[in-house]
DNA sequence: TATGTCAAGTCCCATATGGGACTATTGAAA
DNA sequence: TTTCAATAGTCCCATATGGGACTTGACATA
């Protein structure tokens, strides 16, 4: 089974790599600023550390993107009242905007690499992987 | 189907992340040199830009993984005297006695990772994976 | 109110990474 | 045989990345 993790990290790589140097060199957006865009274009009002746990990615590089994303005002922070170390992130109209434009090459290229799959194939790896990231377990 | 790739993409991360911070930390072995050692224990006698096709992995970090796997001893280079920019890499005696060392943790975070899956899913997954993995054309 | 501990983020620094220019060699075309 | 293009690999540099220390604030216990 060792060489089903193999695969799935090489096709993880061979998608995301081209898709990211287009944000970069096209929108100026990293990977680490579209990732926080993803995730707060489908769950508002999150804090860093919950992007970082729902990412598997470092607080201190989310936080990095987190702060550029607000000088280019794509995301605001709302400092907890209660709680002063708290910040709720929320994407804003531009920042959404933005994104809408990022995830039409995001879905075309999703297409290109699951264009191998019938609908059967696409069904299974679809339910599998939700499995599987369902049960793995954030890391760093 | 974009949720897929996002998943896949992150259940790669979160299985890796782990494994190349163990082996840079107890072998000093970098991310690219285990994956050169990957594939040459399992096709000997490739060139540099072969190991770059099959993983997606930009040629200069290749050619520094190689330059210090072979300052270690772990592989070897051999000049193909019929034409002189050609190198064959092989991996040394020593070289695969450590990679079968590393190899071990690899298969366990791996059994680890896919436990959530019952037989018929492994199945599955391991047949798509293959099945994309020979599609996707390598980058970079 | 002091004190210790935890939590959320940020900062600093060393290293990993990737783009693109460059070198050396080969093969093909003129 | 000169010239041009392609190939294999290396080098240089700017940036991305991650570890770990640090800061600030909150809360529990005394």
């Amino acid at each position: 089974m060792i060489g089903a993790l193999w695969h799935i990290c090489f096709v993880a790589n061979s998608f995301v790599f081209p898709i990211y140097a287009q944000y970069d060199k096209k929108y100026k957006i990293s990977r680490m600023e579209f990732v926080i865009l993803y995730v707060l274009s489908h769950r508002d009002n999150l804090m860093a550390w919950e992007i970082c746990r729902m990412t598997g990615l470092p607080k201190n590089n989310i936080s990095r993107g987190v702060n550029k994303l607000e000088t280019r005002k794509l995301i605001t922070r709302t400092p907890d009242p209660a709680d002063a170390r708290r910040a709720l992130l929320t994407i804003t109209a531009q920042g959404k905007a933005l994104f809408d434009e990022l995830i039409v090459s995001y879905v075309d290229r999703a297409e290109t690499c699951l264009s191998p799959l019938d609908k059967k194939d696409r069904k299974d790896l679809e339910r599998i992987m939700t499995k599987l990231a369902l049960a793995t377990p954030s890391v760093a």
